[in-house]
DNA sequence: GTAATACGTTAGTGCACACTAACGGATTAT
DNA sequence: ATAATCCGTTAGTGTGCACTAACGTATTAC
């Protein structure tokens, strides 16, 4: 699982990313909002770091993790270029006909 | 594999979707953008196709697929509620740090 | 009509992923 | 000091994915 993309659309990584947003956590810590257990936590936080997502801080028995700014970019430029003028054109058709048929129920 | 945008995610499936956002195409003529056989795009497209991503109308003896606007729709949704402002701003800083690092080479 | 060919899907296989269980290392309590 | 505890990672396992090979079906050539 080299790419990047991929690696980050998985939905326990996905929300991994969003808690780190608002600051490191230790794994512990991040474990609490999943149902798995710490070891699957900590397996998907050393997948991110693979792909430069995130990285590690030790602190005594702690390792805090946070998000690298710099690999998080290189996140957003894969999504932008992905996310094409020719997709978003279609899915504003889509929106409109939505809102279209939402007014006429 | 019912998550939406894990789903998208995979380089093989994110390529099908540029392609097709310039119109249907059969499966046969989309192999020709990939090295893999017709057989894995054709199962790619089948899984696109599961989560509404994609829909295939035949004729003769092609199947022609094509985006699903509503699908991609979605897809657009759950990317911006992934990507929260705060990582915004993170990223913001990241590339001015960049920027300056370039220019100061 | 029938043989040949083209298109797409299903059958079968190897491998990678996601997970729990077991472990090593570090800190705290006594 | 040493026993107990907590933290994170590595070992081991089952399942699901991505792929090629084999197949069914439909069209075209003769």
């Amino acid at each position: 699982m080299a790419d990047l993309l991929e690696t980050a659309a998985e939905p326990n990584r996905r929300r991994l990313l969003q808690l780190l947003a608002s600051g490191e956590r230790s794994v512990t810590d991040l474990t609490r909002n999943f149902p798995v257990s710490r070891s699957a936590i900590s397996q998907h936080l050393l997948l991110l770091a693979d792909v430069g997502l995130v990285q590690a801080r030790k602190e005594g028995r702690n390792r805090f993790y946070s998000l690298n700014a710099w690999g998080m970019s290189r996140l957003r430029g894969s999504l932008e270029s992905f996310w094409t003028a020719e997709l978003d054109l279609l899915v504003a058709d889509a929106t409109t006909l939505h809102q279209t048929a939402q007014g006429e129920l």
